[in-house]
DNA sequence: TCGAGATTGTTTGGATACGAACAATATAGA
DNA sequence: TCTATATTGTTCGTATCCAAACAATCTCGA
């Protein structure tokens, strides 16, 4: 999945490489087995818990943000997804097109588009969240017992200081 | 940037919207962050430090992966940067478009294609890292020093169980 | 009331993204 | 040498993905 060469190969070649450049190494580490990880597990439960519903990883979310926020607004959605709200309208579409979700006007405010999921989507999320739960529980696993709070919190942080 | 929800707000809605679900939690927490991190880090280079030099993320990764592993192969390149060898066939023909990247025919093993950046691809690499890297300190920041690696750490912990 | 400015979802154009099918090349064994 | 099998990068079709431009709607002050 992260090619053929070792993480710690890699590492190795990186400080091999720029060790002249003056940079802030554990920073890189960091953020590099950040992106690693979010790449890796996107991939796992793409291929392993969506791909057998015909869902993208976005198409899930978005599905996902809507069943929490029901009805939702697509500012809303796009900002808890993590898109453009240009892709959203995007993804949205191929999921009316699909039956598992339904847009509708705001009766306050005419601008806004309300987003609920159709009796299907809701099936669907319903069944499909419990086993992709299972497996975030399989990937949180290495990870030991006392120390997953905190590795939440640490990404809670970064997050924190960005959106702030 | 992750929508007009607070952090906090919308877990606790979730707890509340599946308590009746027995569901993990903890692991939903740690997976959701990762994912909030990742897209919230993500979003930053690119608005940041990638748009003005007009390059995608992806387009930095593989720039990046080039530069560490010169001449890298294709296959090594993709596994490298988490993407598929069919996406990277179109962002090399991009990045041979703007001069920055070049392909060549490996003497070697005649279906290989080995990948070398153009000198511009060299300039623009040795400028662009280190404002990179000064961003990648910024996010980091809020994480106490003695924690970052044991953030790393955990974070390859995920990615090596995946991979392996 | 009315019009300038702000906000929202969609459209547009171009780049990214993937799986599957494909042609070219290499490798192994008979 | 020959041939079945495997590997690699590209092509194809379709679905994201985003910034910028856009039309519709709301807000607020004069």
């Amino acid at each position: 999945m992260t090619g053929s060469h070792t993480l710690a190969e890699t590492e190795a070649r990186v400080e091999n490489r720029l060790s002249h450049m003056q940079l802030d190494f554990e920073a890189m580490a960091v953020m590099s087995n950040l992106f690693r990880a979010a790449s890796a597990v996107r991939n796992h439960f793409e291929r392993n818990v969506l791909a057998p519903s015909g869902l993208s990883w976005t198409a899930f979310v978005v599905l996902w943000v809507t069943w929490i926020w029901e009805p939702a607004e697509t500012r809303e959605i796009a900002g808890e997804a993590g898109i453009s709200k240009a892709t959203l309208t995007g993804v949205l579409s191929t999921l009316e097109k699909r039956g598992l979700a339904m847009r509708s006007r705001s009766a306050d405010d005419g601008r806004l588009v309300l987003v609920t999921l159709t009796p299907e989507g809701e099936k669907l999320m319903a069944d499909l969240f419990p086993k992709f739960n299972k497996q975030e529980v399989e990937v949180v696993a290495p990870i030991a017992t006392g120390q997953r709070v905190a590795l939440a919190d640490m990404l809670r942080a970064i997050t924190a200081k960005l959106d702030g």
